[in-house]
DNA sequence: CATAATTGATAGTATTACTATTTAATTTGT
DNA sequence: ACAAATTAAATAGTAATACTATCAATTATG
């Protein structure tokens, strides 16, 4: 199978993390920490010792922690708008692209053969509890105009443009796929912590689709009345 | 005009901050310096040596800045939540009480003459900026194990109620909601900050109008089809 | 082969988030 | 009223965090 690597923005980073076995170390090491320390919990310092580096060296690939956590979501992102590129590829109806990329967003994420070096599960699982983190700064507005959530503004355009193919009348088309891609997190979030916020069940094996459920009739519901 | 004073959770405090003329000026000048500096810029030294007071001495009112985030989100929901049943007094029609509803979460908030010790101003860009990291943390099971959420879940189930009464066969009321509320201030900083992803315009002065007929659209179709 | 550039290691610093202890003020019982 | 008890506030710390500056080793290039 061939293995594929995602084009990452030039901004997310200081020294490209995919250029040598270091790089690649930080990216897949810190996924893991991340996802088990929580952001607030990780460092570099304890990153480090994990790989047997120093804060420093990370220091060259990556400004601060922050960025790299953005580099992370900004991967996140590239990888879902490239599944939902082969997901529809091929058709035009674009009530059934606008069900495709729905599905993909809500789907539960596994490990993608594709991309061998990164662990999707993991990386799920921190996009759905630490990825308004990115843009949630005092510094969103400079980190913008670096271009660092492209990636998620290029997905949300792309889903927005399937509504406006099916209804051009439609007012919302940015703000409701916005709001859908982050309700989809959010509502697994809840479900596992906040369960009374959702009517979602952890404990049964429909989970993932009934996100998916909810998402659909949410969106078609509101663009066509 | 009678001054009110909302009833807030023992938990969210070590000491009641509305107790003493201490406590009140943690209170009021934290969210001033959380509006300017954003949460992670603003530390217990910096509120300390605005106040002319010392870290210690706010340590004795909240255990750690995270609490006193907390309070400050839950207060805002405890706030919305009485604007609401002062806004559905004497209401019996669920589609009017659901409209008010949706209407005061999205209007434009001002300062409440009822609560003269709090900017509300700032606090809701506080909310709008801030309110997500109140839960997205390591510790969320355990500050939710201690109803340091209450606030918020009881707004939602209080409008899925309202749902509820329209449509019984409904099966998203919660997670409709919990997602319509974290859109309303969702939408408001993409609109300043990644306007790509909304379809609003800060420069226009309907901004909140928008956000208002966005809201009372997406969750009046999505429970009527 | 020499020089430059890159990579990584070492050792620092300012700040943050707290805590333990001491001092001062206030309340309470008699 | 006044000492004892309680509570509040100030002082002075500490461990950890988020970096940074410098130095050493390795690799690439003319």
């Amino acid at each position: 199978m061939a293995t594929l690597q995602l084009l990452m923005s030039e901004n997310l980073f200081l020294r490209d993390p995919q250029d040598t076995e270091l790089g690649r170390k930080i990216v897949q090491e810190s996924i893991k920490m991340i996802d088990e320390l929580g952001f607030e919990g990780f460092t570099f310092k304890k990153l480090a010792m994990r790989i047997d580096s120093t804060e420093a060296s990370i220091y060259r690939y990556f400004e601060n922690k922050h960025r790299l956590l953005v580099y992370m979501i900004a991967w996140y992102w590239n990888w879902l708008e490239y599944k939902i590129d082969f997901g529809t590829q091929n058709i035009t109806d674009p009530e059934r692209k606008l069900e495709i990329a729905l599905g993909i967003v809500s789907e539960k994420k596994m490990t993608d053969p594709f991309f061998p070096q990164i662990d999707e599960e993991a990386l799920y699982r921190i996009v759905i509890a630490e990825s308004d983190k990115t843009y949630l700064t005092k510094q969103v507005d400079e980190d913008n105009k670096e271009g660092l959530f492209r990636g998620f503004k290029s997905l949300c355009h792309k889903i927005a443009t399937f509504i406006l193919e099916i209804n051009p009348e439609f007012e919302f088309a940015h703000s409701l796929i916005s709001t859908a891609l982050q309700a989809g997190h959010q509502q697994l979030f809840y479900a596992q912590h906040l369960p009374s916020l959702t009517d979602f069940d952890t404990t049964k094996d429909d989970l993932h689709q009934k996100n998916m459920e909810f998402l659909i009739t949410m969106v078609f519901n509101t663009i066509k009345c």
